[in-house]
Formats: C-alpha cells, sequence, structure tokens
RNA sequence: GCCGGCGUAGCUCAGAGGUAGAGCGAGGGUCUCAUAAUCCCUAGGUCGUAGGUUCGAGUCCUACCGCCGGCACCA
C-alpha cells in the first residue's frame, strides 16, 4: 500500500475559516506530509457543506442567491487553506455536479437494497425558524426566539438505520482501530448497545436549497446523507476509496461512527478504515464561540509569527485527542523556547561554527546516538505528535549540552591532532543531527524546515552519515528570530480586529457579535407606558452563589437589593455561562415583583435580566458606570 | 439524574503499591560557537477532600467536592 485517503470534515459556510477549521485541517496536512516522509502518497480532501435553511436564510439577508452566497464563502475557505500553505488535493462542495450524482446514486442503491421507506415524521415545529426542534414537548417553545411551537406532520424519506444496530456494534467490536480514540469508541458503543437505533428522515420538503432526491419531487436531501457523501464523491472515478483516514472534531463522531458506515452498509459500498477524532480547542480556558466573541483567526498569527509556529503549538501543546486550550502567551512562549531559542539557535550556532572553524566544509562522517529518530517516528504513527516532537527537542536539548561539554571553541584553539578531531565530530555529530531533526519536523514546520534545508544545502534520506566529507553549507541566516511577548500580542491582536471586520463584511455582517442567524426574536406586542410601570426592575448585587443540586443550569443566588428583610433568593439558569464566583459582588438587574416561582424546590423570588443568545448563553445585564444598590430601571 | 474522564510544583503535563518527576516560567551562577541564546544550580508541591485496605498509597477501595464530556435525527 502505498497511497492513503485522508479527509477533513467539509466545514459549514455559516462561519469564516477560523482556527478550530484551521486545526483539523493542518493535523491532516501534517499526516499527509508523514505520510510522504515513509514513501506514501497522500490524497487530502476538505470541502464545504453548503446546502440547507440557514444557508438560504443568510443568502437572502444580504441579497444574494444562495450560490452566489456560497461561491463567496466557499472560495474564502479555500483562500485561506491556500494562504496557509496547506497541501489540499481536492477541495469538494456539495453543491457541486458531481457531487450531487453521487448522493442520488448512494439514494437509488439504499432504495434498490431495501433501506429506504416512505414515513412521515412528526415533531414539534417551529414557524419562526422553519424547523423541527428537537426533544421538544407540548407547551414548548422555540429556544430561538421564544415563539410557540407547531405540533407538524410532514412526509420523509426514511432511511432504516435501525437494520444495522448489530452490524455497527460488530463493526466496532471487532475492529477496535476504526474509530479512536478510545474513549470515543467507548462512548460510541456504549450508545449503541443501551439504546434503540431509530430511522432517520433523510429528506426534507420544507427546505428548497438542496440536492433533489431522484423520483420524489419536492424532496431534498436532508444534512447528513448529503454531507457525508463529499468523502465519497470527492475521489469518485479514482482508486482512492476506501478512505483510510476521516479526521474530525468530536462533536460530529456520532454521524461518522454510525451513520456513515450504516448508509455504506446499506449500499454495499467498502467503509473507510478509521475515524479519528480530536478535542476542542478552548480559548484561555473558555471554549470558543461566536457569543463570546473569542473566535480566534489564523491569518494574523500567520502575519506576525508564520504559520508554522501555529502548527507546531497546536501539535507539541496538545495531545492529539484531547482539549487543548490556546493562547497568545503560550503560543509565543513555546515559540520564543522551543523554536528561537531551541531548534533555531541550534542551527545557528552549528552553522557558525562550521563556516569559522572549517571553512564551512562539515567534517567526515562519525556514529553518534540518534535514537529519537526511531521513536519519533513511533509517536508519529500513532498520531501523538506532541510526544514525537517532545523526543525530538531532547535530542536539541542533548546537543547545545554537548556542545558546551566538548566547548569546540577551545578545541579550535588547540593545534593537536586528537583535539581537531574531536572538533570534527563534534560539528559533524551536530550537522548530521540537525539535518535528520529537519526532515523529521518538516511536516509539523513545513516552510521553515525548507529554509533551514537551504542552509543545511542537504537533505536526504532519514538515515544517519548521509551527508558525505566535505559537504558545503549554505548561507547562515535565523529561522525563528526571537519575538517580544508584549509587541507580538498586541500586533495580532489588532490584525485580529481587522480580519473579523473583513469577514464579516464578506459575509454581510455589519455588528459584532454576530446578530443570531435568520430573524431576530420577533418584537413583542405594543403596549402601553403603564404595563411598563407594572415591571420593577431593580439593581441588585450578588452577596452569595452556588450550583443548584441536581441541575445544570441553576444557580442559587442571593440578591441584595437594600431591602430590610435582607437579601432575597433566586434561582437562574446561567450556570452554564458563570461560575458562582465570579458572581459574588457583581451588580445584576431583577425583577423585584415577579410571582415566587418553586425551581427544584427552591423559592425563587425574581428573576435575573439577561441577554439570551441563539442557542448561547445568557449574558448578564450590567452597568457601565457605578449604580446604588436598590436603584430602579425606567 | 445516569454513564465516562479528569483533579500532581506558578503554567503544561508525566508517574500508577516501596523514599514525589520533566519541560516552560522565576531566582542565582557560567561559557562565548550562537537569535542577551547555551550550560549549571535553585521548586520543598497536605499528589482535590475525608475515610478505608496494606508493613507501606498520587499509585488499590468507598464516599464526597470541583471541572469536562456522553445520554441521537442540533449544525
Amino acid at each position: 500500500m502505498n497511497q492513503y485517503y485522508l479527509t477533513t470534515p467539509i466545514y459549514y459556510v455559516n462561519a469564516a475559516p477560523h482556527i478550530g477549521h484551521t486545526y483539523t485541517t493542518l493535523v491532516a496536512d501534517t499526516i499527509k506530509r508523514l505520510k510522504a516522509l515513509e514513501g506514501i502518497e497522500a490524497y487530502l480532501v476538505t470541502g464545504s457543506d453548503e446546502h440547507g435553511q440557514k444557508i438560504q436564510r443568510a443568502a437572502a439577508k444580504v441579497g444574494k442567491s444562495p450560490q452566489e452566497y456560497t461561491d463567496l464563502i466557499a472560495a474564502e475557505f479555500e483562500q485561506t487553506w491556500q494562504k496557509l500553505g496547506l497541501a489540499i488535493d481536492k477541495f469538494q462542495r456539495t453543491t457541486s455536479s458531481q457531487h450531487a450524482a453521487a448522493v442520488s446514486r448512494l439514494f437509488l442503491e439504499c432504495e434498490k437494497n431495501g433501506y429506504i421507506y416512505m414515513g412521515s415524521y412528526t415533531g414539534y415545529y417551529s414557524v419562526t425558524s422553519e424547523a423541527f426542534v428537537a426533544d421538544a414537548k407540548e407547551g414548548d417553545v422555540d429556544p430561538d426566539s421564544g415563539q410557540p411551537l407547531e405540533l407538524v406532520t410532514e412526509e420523509n424519506l426514511f432511511f432504516k438505520l435501525s437494520a444495522f444496530q448489530d452490524k455497527l456494534i460488530e463493526l466496532h467490536e471487532t475492529n477496535p482501530g476504526f474509530l479512536q480514540p478510545e474513549a470515543r469508541r467507548n462512548e460510541i458503543l456504549a450508545f449503541l448497545k443501551s439504546e434503540k437505533l431509530q430511522d432517520l428522515s433523510i429528506s426534507r420538503t420544507t427546505i428548497q436549497w438542496g440536492i433533489p432526491v431522484p423520483n420524489h419531487p419536492g424532496h431534498v436531501f436532508y444534512v447528513w446523507f448529503d454531507a457525508l457523501m463529499t468523502y465519497w464523491s470527492a475521489v469518485e472515478g479514482t482508486d482512492h476509496w476506501p478512505a483510510d483516514l476521516h479526521l474530525m472534531s468530536k462533536e460530529i463522531v456520532r454521524f461518522h461512527a454510525i451513520y456513515w458506515p450504516a448508509f455504506l452498509m446499506a449500499a454495499g459500498w467498502p467503509l473507510p478504515k478509521r475515524i479519528y477524532s480530536h478535542g476542542w480547542l478552548l480559548f484561555e480556558a473558555s471554549k470558543m464561540s461566536k457569543s463570546r466573541g473569542n473566535i480566534v483567526r489564523v491569518t494574523p498569527i500567520q502575519e506576525v509569527m508564520g504559520i508554522d509556529a501555529l502548527r507546531y503549538f497546536l501539535l507539541r501543546e496538545i495531545p492529539f485527542g484531547s482539549d487543548g486550550s490556546f493562547s497568545f502567551d503560550a503560543l509565543v512562549a513555546r515559540y520564543n523556547s522551543d523554536l528561537a531559542n531551541g531548534l533555531g539557535n541550534l542551527l545557528s550556532r552549528t552553522l557558525s561554527m562550521i563556516q569559522q572553524y572549517r571553512g564551512g566544509a562539515v567534517p567526515a562522517p562519525v556514529a553518534a546516538d540518534h535514537a529519537a529518530i526511531a521513536q519519533a517516528r513511533e509517536h508519529y504513527d500513532r498520531f501523538e505528535f506532541h510526544k514525537a516532537l517532545e523526543a525530538l527537542w531532547r535530542w536539541i536539548g542533548d546537543l547545545d549540552k554537548y556542545i558546551v561539554e566538548n566547548a569546540p571553541w577551545k578545541l579550535a584553539k588547540d593545534a593537536s591532532p586528537e583535539a581537531q578531531a574531536r572538533l570534527d565530530a563534534v560539528l559533524y555529530r551536530c550537522f548530521e543531527s540537525l539535518r535528520l531533526i529537519t526532515a523529521l519536523v518538516a511536516p509539523v514546520i513545513p516552510q521553515s524546515a525548507a529554509r533551514i534545508r537551504e542552509q543545511l544545502n542537504i537533505d536526504g534520506p532519514l538515515e544517519w552519515g548521509h551527508t558525505p566529507a566535505g559537504h558545503r553549507i549554505g548561507a547562515v541566516a535565523p529561522i525563528f528570530p526571537r519575538l517580544d511577548p508584549a509587541a507580538a500580542i498586541d500586533r495580532m491582536r489588532q490584525l485580529e480586529a481587522a480580519e473579523l471586520d473583513r469577514q464579516n463584511a464578506l459575509m454581510g455582517k455589519t455588528a459584532e457579535p454576530e446578530a443570531p442567524a435568520g430573524n431576530i426574536t420577533p418584537i413583542a406586542e405594543t403596549i402601553s407606558i403603564d404595563d411598563f410601570v407594572k415591571v420593577d426592575l431593580r439593581v441588585g448585587v450578588v452577596r452569595s452563589a452556588e450550583a443548584v443540586k441536581g441541575a445544570d443550569k441553576l444557580l442559587h443566588l442571593k440578591i441584595d437589593i437594600g431591602e430590610a428583610s435582607g437579601p432575597r433568593t433566586i434561582v437562574a439558569g446561567i450556570a452554564k455561562a458563570y461560575q458562582p464566583a465570579q458572581l459574588i459582588g457583581r451588580k445584576v438587574v431583577i425583577v423585584a415583583n415577579l410571582a415566587p416561582r418553586k425551581l427544584k424546590g427552591i423559592e425563587s423570588q425574581g428573576m435575573i435580566v439577561a441577554a439570551s443568545l441563539e442557542g448561547g448563553a445568557p449574558v448578564l445585564a450590567a452597568f457601565l458606570e457605578d449604580v446604588p444598590i436598590g436603584a430602579r430601571l425606567k
């Protein structure tokens, strides 16, 4: 086997590319380059998911057709990957005609094999969102708009997912490598064994922007039946399928580990060999999200530090598969300590000595320890990038120490044959080690590695001793100039703001953080001033806060609005957004004359005023100026 | 609520029954080939809390606390 097919997810074009998309994609790029190191030609596919109601609406909002709109955003993704130098072989769009044909084929094949039937989907439907609301019960409201839901029955095509329960269990049980890491596999297996799979609705008649279902006018394919097929359609007509690896972030594992194999089984097509999920990138310990406005863009980092700095950071700092935290501080610290002071400085001192002491000619080969080569390759094989890099940097550290122990600058002044021979050995060992280290870090930091190779003036195989005696080195210049952390971070933050504006303009957005996709919450019915004054809004201060036992979202707060009776108890659904400790002492706005209500057995005497974002966390109302406790809002 | 993972030096983490570790940061020192880089020394951290098993427990058991996930037709 000397070819390898790997994919990233196709990204939904409701957002411009950011560090989350980039993480998966640059890992894929790294794996492709690692395969090349092993003599395997890898084929890398990414793309864009462009159908659906949300896109249709977003396009309409900016006065574009869905196709015009998705052309724009898809191009933005493609250009970003190009700018980052990622070695993508094919960018597959769900709106391509080739893809539509493949999805239809999958459908017809499944239908022929008896896994498709016409049924009805009944659910609570939100008219404002034009979508079904999952898990809704009678009396629930649309979580986005707060509007009532209607019980609607729609005729849909269904896929007999239920027929594959046993086969899927067998797949995951007999093939532990199919889904990695282990934690994800356990979750999927636990789920498959404990829940009965229900059939999957795969078409919609309420949506227009999608791939038409063959022989079923009015129906378009719904989400996964369409999106997952890009992995197949991108390489249709070639010998790449089955895929060797699907990479993704953990929130879409289920669709890849259950739906996707089931679709392929139903069609009788070969399954992919491996699914590997990585964790989430947190930003300075909190989740990145649109509503928090803390999503990091990549091009500012590239501009200030080079994309390799980010690649190195993400692969060295975060064990692949786990969640990890990104921060500009940590990024710059890694860059300075590992790349500038470590690799860059070792290169610089080694070449400089060869230049000064040997006129730029590498001495004759000597044997030396190079066990790190095998270690790094083993770790890479298991996608343990951080361990591979750790091993290589231990090698770098050993060389720095070795140089000091042998003090070549003293040997250079000693004309004895013994001293000169030792100097030769030191110089060769450092040079040859650097050549190999460069080859092994190249998949992670390809652009920098190319520049290092120019200075070494040699590449060659992963074998010790390849550099011949008398090899001439190239011109020496710093690869990773040290950065002043404060200045670098300031600059990245500035560029980040500019980049965000540019992306928002591109997507037709005006404000930041972005407005909820689609319609804003409809304005409530007009009221008179008399109605309004009935609502007694007061400024209060949080005296104590603790989680409510047995509730994920509730906090038990004591809020002081200056009443003689002391602070009152308020139970608020803000636990997902705020730590109890950070609330204490904070000024908040409460509705003070709301009828008391019991929540989880605690009587709540009022409610806290907060902005409610689309599917996101609530944000407490606050004042810029200081306000006395008890002040009334009018 | 149920299930799973995690909680070890300021930070990121390793260790999985036998006298607490690494890298980074910080403090001190050193060499001079090098990007004020390198190298050396310095961390005394109740290993989340409380019990228990054991001659002996970060390391096994139990309970509790905290954090993060999973509990499907949400992208």
